[in-house]
DNA sequence: TCTACGGACGAACAGTGTTCGTGTCAACTG
DNA sequence: CAGTTGACACGAACACTGTTCGTCCGTAGA
C-alpha cells in the first residue's frame, strides 16, 4: 500500500538522482549523529535527546541509528567524549599549578553547561572513556609538577570532576524547571522569602544566614570549592 | 462483560467480608506509597521505581498513585525527605566540628546507598525542602560552633551535599552495568589492566600510577575528600 | 433515606529505547 | 562484464514509561 501511494515521490526522486548522481543522500555517520545530537542538546536540553529525535533531524527513522550506535548509553559516552576533547590542556607549570588545575576544571564546567543536562551522562559514563582519560592525565600532570603527591593527586582529581559534574548537572535541572520565565533572580528571592518563612525555633542559623545560603554570582561558589579542595593539600 | 465474568471473584471477596467487616482493604496512604517505594529500590534499584511498580507492589494500577502524589517528581521528593529524616544531627561541640560534620556526611552518605540510585532524585530535588534543609541547618551550625564565616561555611555544605551525591550516584551506576557477577574486585583489575594497555606517550603518569588512580578501600576516598574540604577552610 | 463527594481504578494516550525482518544499493568476485 | 554478497537503511512492532479521563462505588452529611 504504502508502495505504491509513494511511487510519485519516488518518481520524483528518481528525476532528481538524474541532475544529481553523485550526491547520494549522505550517508548517515557516527560523526553525523553526534553532531546532531550535540545540536539538540544545546537548543532543547539533554532530556529532548532521544534516539527518534535524533534519526527524525537526520531525516529517517529511530532504527537507522543502531547500525552505528550500540546503546543510547553509547551515544551519550560519544557525546561527552567529543565535550571532553574540547578542553585544552595546559603544559605543567610548577608556580600556577592551583591556577591551571581550576582552569581546567572550568572549561570542563562550561562545556557541561552549554548543553545543559548532560553532565547526567558524565556521572554515568565509563571511567575508561578515552577522552576523560585525557583529562585525568592533564590533571595529575598538573599536580605532579606542583609537588603533590601521587595518591592524594588521584583522589583529589576524582573529586574534583565528580564535583564538575553535579555542580553542572544542578545547575541545569534548577533552570529547566523554572520553564521560561525570568528564571534567577525571582527565583533567588522566592527561596529566600521561603527561608525566611521557617520556624525559627527549629531553623534558628538558617534564617539568620539566609543570604549567606543564597550567595554567590556566577560561578564564585564553583571557584570557592576548588580552591578549597586544593588548600587542603 | 469483565462485570459479569468477575461475579464469582466478587462473591468471594463478599464471602470473605462477612469474616472481617473492620479490616476494609487497607486504604492507600502517601506513607505506605513511600514505603512501598522505598521497598523496590532497595532490592532493585532507583531505575526500576516506577509508578506501575508501586502501584502493582499495593495491588492496583498506576491511576490510584496519582490521588495522593502530584508527579513521580514529587514521589521522588518524598523519598530523599523521608531518607534525610534518618539521619540524626548531633549538638555541635567546638572541639569536634571536622568529625561530626564528617559524621554527618557519613550518615547520608549510608542512607543513599542503602537505596541505590536514589541520589539522582537528589540532585534533582528542590532545594526548599524541609527535611533536607534540617540537614542544612545542623551542618551550619557544626561548622559555626567550629568557627567558621557563615559565607565559607554555607559554601561548603552545598559543596560537601553535592559531592555526597555525585559520589554515591557514580558508586551506584558502577554497580548496576556489572549485572550480576563479581562486580568490584575483577573490575578493579580490569581497569588497572586496560590502563596499563595506554600509548605511554600520551599517558605516561596515568600508567606510572595507574595503582593509585584506582586506589582506595571503602569510603576512603569520601573520607578524604571531606577532610580536604574541611581542611581548606 | 437520599444525596453528594472524594478516593479507587480500568482504559487509553503519547512518548520512550530497542529489535526484527525486509528492502536496496555498492562493491567485490568469477 | 554479470552475479553474488554483505553492509547499511528503515518500516513496523514490542514492551515499557508517566500521566489523564471518565466511571464506579462506598462512605459521610442533610
Amino acid at each position: 500500500m504504502k508502495r505504491k501511494s509513494s511511487s510519485r515521490e519516488e518518481w520524483a526522486a528518481q528525476i532528481e538522482a538524474l541532475d544529481a548522481p553523485p550526491v547520494r543522500k549522505e550517508p548517515i555517520t557516527v560523526d553525523r549523529i553526534v553532531t546532531t545530537a550535540l545540536g539538540l542538546v544545546e537548543t532543547e536540553g539533554f532530556a529532548a535527546l532521544t534516539m527518534r529525535g535524533v534519526a527524525s533531524a537526520l531525516g529517517t527513522g529511530p532504527a537507522s541509528l543502531y547500525a552505528h550506535v550500540r546503546n543510547k548509553a553509547e551515544l551519550d559516552d560519544l557525546l561527552i567524549g567529543t565535550l571532553s576533547r574540547n578542553v585544552s590542556l595546559p603544559t605543567p607549570h610548577a608556580g600556577r599549578w592551583r591556577a591551571q588545575f581550576a582552569d581546567v576544571c572550568g572549561q570542563l564546567r562550561d562545556e557541561f553547561l552549554r548543553y545543559p543536562g548532560i553532565a547526567q551522562a558524565a556521572l554515568a559514563a565509563a571511567p575508561a572513556n578515552l577522552d576523560t582519560l585525557r583529562i585525568t592525565e592533564g590533571l595529575l600532570a598538573i599536580l605532579l609538577k606542583g609537588g603533590v603527591a601521587p595518591r592524594p593527586a588521584a583522589w583529589t582529581i576524582d573529586a574534583a570532576l565528580l564535583y564538575v559534574s553535579a555542580y553542572t548537572v544542578e545547575a541545569s535541572l534548577r533552570r529547566h524547571p523554572d520553564h521560561d520565565e525570568d528564571s534567577r533572580v525571582v527565583d533567588r528571592d522566592e527561596i529566600l522569602a521561603r527561608l525566611r518563612m521557617l520556624p525559627v525555633s527549629r531553623f534558628p542559623h538558617t534564617i539568620e544566614h539566609a543570604d549567606e545560603l543564597n550567595s554567590g554570582e556566577g560561578h564564585e561558589r564553583f571557584e570557592f570549592t576548588l580552591q578549597l579542595l586544593l588548600n587542603g593539600l
